[in-house]
DNA sequence: CTGTTAGCGCTTTCAC
DNA sequence: GTGAAAGCGCTAACAG
């Protein structure tokens, strides 16, 4: 492989001449760029990154540390993350954590010997004391996506309680009195708040919480049981709420076993949804998550504190909107519902 | 923050101590070591990653070029992928090329120069010369996914016709003969060959191939233009497939606007399908791909051509399954069909 | 067992 | 306008 070196040699030219020319960072005489672009092109030379980067003491990259890639919403962020990205230039380092703390923090880790330039966290288990103590231990620039464990860092995520708050608003409004939940681990920061809208909304109904009817198992076994053990028992709940997509699929799980009819038989409504369902029945009556635009404006943060790392840290929650399907059983169908 | 050098300086030993204590590449003294580490510790060094890929002349990183991420095997793909990488310890360089060929060149050249050790390149839109030029050019390690454009590189896919031939195989022998067929751009090698897959299961059941049911546009108004003069046509087909996910949805788009019924008013079958279909309805029969599979076999395919650069060329083909669901209207819904 | 040293390929002062 | 030279932080001969 060709080096800089050889282009110089080639075009008769030094070291420095065939750099500048590569990076336009200070004039050269025009017939003198032409030798050295004529000796890139003969040498098929490409510029080493590695080298630059070393030199540079920056790598132009972002790494990217994801929880679970089976979320249907992680594609549309990466997305999001990515047009950003490339229009800044960058390229992404991507690392999963497949749920475990200890992947994650080894993630972080193998992403900062890279020497990436900033890092986004996504989706982050429970929050982790050992995670945040290595982020800030370097002060590099990081960006947390949906996992809202800190306030000392930059953040980037959706505003579940409202949100959870309108969806179980709405069925709440149609009389639904006994409203279970699938809260799934309240450990997570998310899930926690999703919780607390559901809580709101029934003191906003002046319907009691009854604490039975709340199930907060993450997934796995546990959950399948208590869920079959809510839909099967004597006071089967008019409604039921899921609090993320995997805990949906439980739940839609023990409804097809139970051969139960939505929303004849029991209305569902569930935070964040599949691609698609408007094709097929029952369509979920759902909050739809801004994927794409949280990794956006996640990616767009991480740059601006690339830039300015003395910016005092920012918290952006982007607001949720309610796709209305025909899950919630109400008469009218009608367009988005607003979110208080 | 701390180099080697100071380590070194610390520990009161060589720099290339330090460097064997790190790598375990040659013995060292239990005392030394433990001073080695302590220094370690005290300056808390974080080795450099661009300094050391520079020296040693690899990156321990492999690119992964991806055409669009929303289609759903994609995120499944991409975990098949990151499994082996991570197993090898090589992290994953994300590009984006958007079904845009310029793109797809750029991100392969930005991945070179950042030295790769190795490319995946998925999905990628029709063949171009430029580009496996370009790959060819340095023969660096390069496995292709679902893109069977050339002979002479690694690649791996699923085996497409067969799958489509025993999907439409099932519709034919349930007594349809006007079988419409929503082909996509047939200059994309897998769309090609599912098209191939349906033209072979007619000539299985002696159905003469009616050309204007199958309607070969990319997805666009033109697509759902003529879906839409297919379907509310005097004579409409009974049945209808289309060969990939992004197709459909212009299908069940086109079927939901005219109201009609599946499978009552038109049998459906689609080439992969949506995730957690099997909890709505219509539950779309399709061909299922193994995407998980397909991300591990390229990694693993790309591991072995890292490590030996002169084995010949491998194409992988991976079988698809077939899942039941009623969408094809057939009496008795049964497990999984055979692929022939 | 440990240290010295020569670079990897590039950018960037500092001179001319 | 152009060139010479000093490293970025690390690894791996080569010597002891």
């Amino acid at each position: 492989v060709a080096t800089s070196a050889d282009v110089a040699r080639l075009a008769g030219v030094s070291l420095s001449t065939v750099s500048h020319v590569l990076n336009g960072t200070r004039p050269v005489r025009e017939a003198t760029r032409q030798r050295v672009l004529a000796a890139i092109e003969a040498t098929s030379y490409e510029p080493d990154g590695v080298a630059r980067s070393l030199r540079r003491a920056k790598t132009d990259s972002v790494g990217v540390v994801v929880d679970d890639t089976s979320q249907p919403a992680f594609a549309a962020m990466i997305r999001g993350i990515e047009m950003e990205a490339s229009t800044a230039a960058l390229t992404l380092l991507l690392a999963h954590s497949r749920g475990d703390p200890e992947r994650e923090l080894q993630s972080v880790r193998v992403l900062r010997e890279r020497r990436v330039d900033g890092l986004l966290i996504a989706e982050g288990s429970a929050a982790s004391g050992q995670l945040l103590e290595l982020l800030r231990s370097r002060s590099s620039p990081v960006v947390l996506i949906d996992r809202l464990d800190a306030v000392d860092l930059d953040q980037v995520g959706v505003d579940n309680a409202p949100a959870m708050r309108a969806l179980i608003g709405h069925i709440v409004g149609l009389g639904h009195t006994r409203v279970g939940l699938v809260a799934g681990d309240l450990t997570v920061a998310t899930l926690r708040e999703r919780e607390h809208g559901y809580r709101l909304a029934l003191a906003d109904g002046g319907v009691p919480v009854d604490e039975t009817l709340i199930l907060a198992h993450r997934e796995g076994p546990e959950l399948s049981h208590a869920i079959r053990a809510l839909l099967a028992g004597p006071d089967r709940p008019s409604a039921v709420a899921s609090s993320s997509v995997t805990l949906t699929v439980e739940l839609l799980k023990a409804i097809k076993e139970l051969r139960l009819g939505v929303p004849e038989d029991i209305v569902v409504v569930a935070f964040d949804t599949f691609a698609h369902s408007e094709f097929f029945s029952p369509h979920l009556t759902s909050v739809d998550q801004p994927a794409v635009e949280i990794g956006r404006q996640a990616m767009r943060l991480l740059l601006r504190r690339m830039l300015d790392p003395d910016m005092p840290p920012r918290a952006l929650k982007l607001p949720a909107t309610i796709v209305h399907g025909d899950s919630c059983g109400c008469a009218e169908p009608r367009s988005p519902l607003p979110i208080a």
